[in-house]
DNA sequence: CTTGAGTCTCACGTTACGTCATCCTTTAGC
DNA sequence: GCTAAAGGATGACGTAACGTGAGACTCAAG
């Protein structure tokens, strides 16, 4: 027998409130499979999984309503997913460095001037925000243009999805040696590695190179 | 002659909205210390300076209200916000090392099983995903209780303000000096120093120990 | 002198929920 | 068999941080 829980059940399980899995009734999001006689809502696991996905994509950044365009299109699939969640964890794992990047200009900074003053802080605090929002900007472009990009995936012939998925296993392939092999994360084949995987992404991307381009040209011209 | 700028120049400048701006304006947090004739908005340095430490604020999580009670405490250092902005982005690298771990644990669940079953992934992705949400709720208390603890510093004598800035100045130094050793973010000893220096911000927050131990409990209970 | 770009205020819309208020169900204890 | 406590349901209003017009004003350029 398929045990069902109960909204605060999940709710305690899954860290959400009440109010929140309500909510996601509400807009069609997440409707419970199932209700009691006396309108009690009761989540099956096929709910719960459905529930998983929801909150992956969420982590991801997108709206709820993307998130429910997704999960309509039916071969919405988990390396899909996946190759989401990674791209998004290389992302954050160059902005870390980017921010270190900045700190240490900071402490250069601090190096040669013992005694900082306020309008260099104020300087370096500008850099730091500045390049902040450059790249939440550019995350946000990369997202969008990845969904769309993502949608018209799911449109075309089964032969180029495939192409893409094993692009993507090779990738897979290679950070997992990588891994296993107990590399660093900044080293320089890592880097070089994020190099490959973005190019890996513009061919995935396919036509709309244009728009990767612009972000990244409009971030170089930021820099200087 | 200083320069005065309009909303849009501004916002040009930084990226925000007009409509940001305005809004700033409205809530009290960034009113423009001039006007036309004609009503329009008129931003001195001194304002831009302000708008600055407001964005590096709000880029480490703080509601703009909060924001407002920060400025409005008038020796509201700018070490302390620098303080912050290090404190996060240790936090962040710890994020980052933390989905690093887990992408890990993925790659080799797609090692031993070659073709992950989709509960597996399921399994995967629920792990990511609360791990997730409690260190952001994590991230969130640890905030709340040094803006708190912020405050309170600030209505204590000199002494101990000087003293937590000694704390600081030597955390920096040990910062400094392994940074400019190009020692790399995952070493062990960057890994202590981070050890260290959440020491310093436990003796920094002084009494609310129990918070912070509280966190790490929940923390570490969630991780078995 | 008009045109276009920039600005103003007012005001309603949006997202993702939080927070009551009020009523209904279910379970445990007496 | 009754009652109290716990859990749930449905409105409905509140919130944060803006987005998005509508309609009027201002300012520099041709």
């Amino acid at each position: 027998m398929p045990k069902l829980l109960q909204v605060g059940e999940l709710a305690k399980q899954t860290g959400l409130s009440i109010r929140t899995l309500r909510y996601y009734d509400e807009i069609g999001l997440l409707v419970p499979s199932h209700r009691t006689e006396a309108e009690y809502r009761l989540y099956s696991e096929a709910d719960i999984a459905r529930l998983q996905q929801i909150l992956s994509l969420r982590q991801l950044g997108f709206a709820l309503k993307e998130i429910r365009e997704c999960l309509e299109t039916p071969d919405f699939s988990l390396p899909n997913v996946i190759n989401l969640h990674l791209t998004r964890l290389q992302e954050q794992m160059a902005v870390s460095q980017s921010l270190f990047t900045k700190l240490r200009t900071l402490a250069q900074q601090l190096q040669t001037s013992r005694t900082a003053s306020v309008e260099d802080l104020l300087q370096i605090m500008e850099n730091l925000t500045m390049t902040q929002q450059y790249l939440t900007q550019e995350q946000h472009d990369l997202l969008e243009a990845r969904l769309n990009q993502l949608n018209r995936l799911n449109q075309l012939n089964e032969e180029q999805a495939n192409e893409g998925q094993a692009e993507w296993l090779h990738f897979l392939e290679e950070t997992r040696s990588h891994v296993t092999q107990g590399r660093d994360l900044n080293s320089p084949e890592v880097q070089q590695m994020a190099l490959r995987w973005r190019d890996s992404i513009l061919a995935f991307v396919g036509g709309d190179l244009k728009l990767y381009e612009a972000a990244y040209a409009g971030l170089s011209e930021r820099g200087r």
